[in-house]
DNA sequence: CTGAAAGCGCTTACAG
DNA sequence: CTGAAAGCGCTTACAG
């Protein structure tokens, strides 16, 4: 509760010097003041006061942990375990570098923008973009430093982290045809709109390509979100004619709902159907037969969103970057040679 | 960034009149006069700077949320769908009501507090408390009102909500006992640390008296924490000359670990062992069998937790609050009777 | 209905 | 090495 003034007078110097002492101005203060000045802190348990701090400085160290609002829910957080996990590194980091973690869901730019504002944020952190209308529009129009995960426009100036998912789709697909596939089907939320998925989809075209394959629309599952899109898409498979041997999911949570609503109507995975998923998150290792999937490391995409945000900070002509960070394919029970080639 | 100096200027009023518009104090301005401040304000684009309000009221409109670090993580959120889905629904409810998050994990009790002094909160809210003796200090000790989830102490004036946790633990039990079950064992994180599991384990208890039976040293798996604490359980439950026909688990990422152990070890659930989970997370609906499980009504935990904040942050006698939520059993598949009674 | 003034807690040039 | 003063953007009594 104690203020600066209140040291001051207790330690018989001025507020300016107590500020000195607060801020390593070793060159502005004897030292016999400044340990003078820090016992009384001490004893007072002195904390400063941001608010006061921040009006002058123009800068509150809060960064903004921005989610957008999916389906009308603000709890996003829980639709996918990788989210909660990015979020905690991110918390994490930030705050090992004292700063403060504003987290705020938003449908609208205006409202980031607001906020950024009244807070004087010093930097800003898009994690699941959904709509590219939304985030072009944002980065455009933001005052502070922001940095996008999982999105990339060539075209735009931005900080951004991505992951190598071109190489992912491709790795995964290229690992079930050299397992002997050639009916590989292709399920994701939505193929053309998240650069994410494009990508994806484009290495899974490539891997098909090397072994003079090409898609076949049927056995692309557009519009399969979570586990019940899997569901979704194990129920049109089950009705098909030709079936797919293997399926290629984004999402593990898909992959899983897939492997699910296959068992539950009588194909087995992987001797019916072989499945590999997208991000070894929780899920992954939680069902039977366990995931295969392609792995990305959390806590690496974390630190260099941070990394990019703080340089942005201290240097406003560094305002693009695109970061992709590499994948790993684990392999578990979820894939194996297809029964009948 | 324009000020409210600029837009009284532009308006040609003083500054408080333009704070009295903005505040709507129709009392202190004229019909006409508001509506040209208005409409300035709304060409500039005008948002009030925060830290200048919270340097006069005292109040920042910023309620924490208090994450404790386990195992020295701050990704603690990762760990447990619960955490996430709990955190998303506060944000929501909490910007609703034109309040501000702050995520911040901690170890010690000092961090909270100077987090709430440097910043003026009006409130905090603490999930997943872990040790009982940092919970208790910092109910003693913190400034600004707290709503604790999940754990209460009758010695001290707190806010909190909860479950029935002992009607839990004992509905779970009780179940079993009526699909024919006599041989019941119990898998907690920590029986006697958290006042959580020890009201499952007290309602565990009831409903085996209610059958005149007692509880088995050997079938209490203790120190069981998420999925790999469930499969050590099931590693234990393999070696085992008697072994329980069905178990009381008090998450479900535990009663998923032990059920994938079984399947591992080749004992089928429920076939051979019935198991009964906590907290309907998503996990639940993700395994194969489905999870049977005691559900919680995580928004209307957030909403009950909410209330009371603003209550407490309104009205400062009010400073000791328990509400105790109400579970529901859902039934699924990984309940049946024992195979030999 | 409207305004001039003081002040919240701090930092930042500017003097000495 | 130390201090007096101005000011960040806003609100709150106090006058008129």
């Amino acid at each position: 509760m104690s203020t600066i003034k209140d040291i001051a007078a207790e330690a018989g110097v001025s507020v300016m010097t107590v500020s000195n002492v607060i801020h390593n101005n070793h060159a502005r203060v004897s030292p016999a003041t400044a340990q003078r000045v820090r016992e009384i802190m001490a004893r007072h348990q002195y904390v400063p006061n941001m608010a006061a701090r921040s009006l002058i400085s123009k800068s509150s160290h809060i960064i903004a942990v921005l989610l957008p609002i999916w389906h009308g829910s603000a709890a996003s957080m829980l639709l996918d375990p990788y989210t909660g996990q990015l979020v905690g590194y991110l918390e994490e980091l930030l705050r090992e570098k004292q700063y403060y973690v504003m987290v705020c869901s938003f449908d609208q730019v205006e409202q980031v923008l607001a906020l950024q504002q009244t807070w004087q944020m010093d930097g800003m952190i898009l994690v699941l973009p959904h709509e590219d209308a939304i985030t072009r529009d944002l980065i455009q129009r933001t005052q502070a430093p922001l940095v996008v995960f999982d999105r990339h426009y060539e075209d735009l100036p931005m900080l951004d982290v991505c992951l190598n998912d071109r190489r992912g789709g491709y790795t995964a697909t290229r690992y079930l045809l050299e397992k002997g596939h050639r009916k590989i089907g292709f399920a994701a939320p939505s193929i053309y709109e998240s650069s994410v998925i494009q990508g994806r989809f484009q290495g899974y075209l490539e891997a098909l390509a090397e072994y003079q394959l090409r898609e076949r629309k049927d056995w692309l599952f557009d519009g399969a979100v979570h586990q019940e899109g899997g569901e979704a898409v194990a129920e049109a498979l089950s009705h098909m004619q030709e079936r797919p041997t293997a399926v290629v999911a984004t999402e593990d949570l898909l992959a899983c709902g897939i492997l699910k609503g296959c068992q539950e109507r009588g194909m087995q995975v992987p001797e019916d159907l072989s499945v590999i998923g997208f991000d070894d998150s929780m899920p992954a290792r939680l069902i039977t037969p366990q995931l295969t999937t392609i792995a990305q490391d959390i806590r690496q995409k974390a630190a260099t969103g941070v990394q990019q945000l703080f340089q942005a900070m201290e240097d406003e002509t560094y305002r693009n970057a695109h970061a992709v960070l590499d994948i790993r394919l684990v392999e578990r029970q979820s894939v194996r040679e297809p029964g009948n080639i």
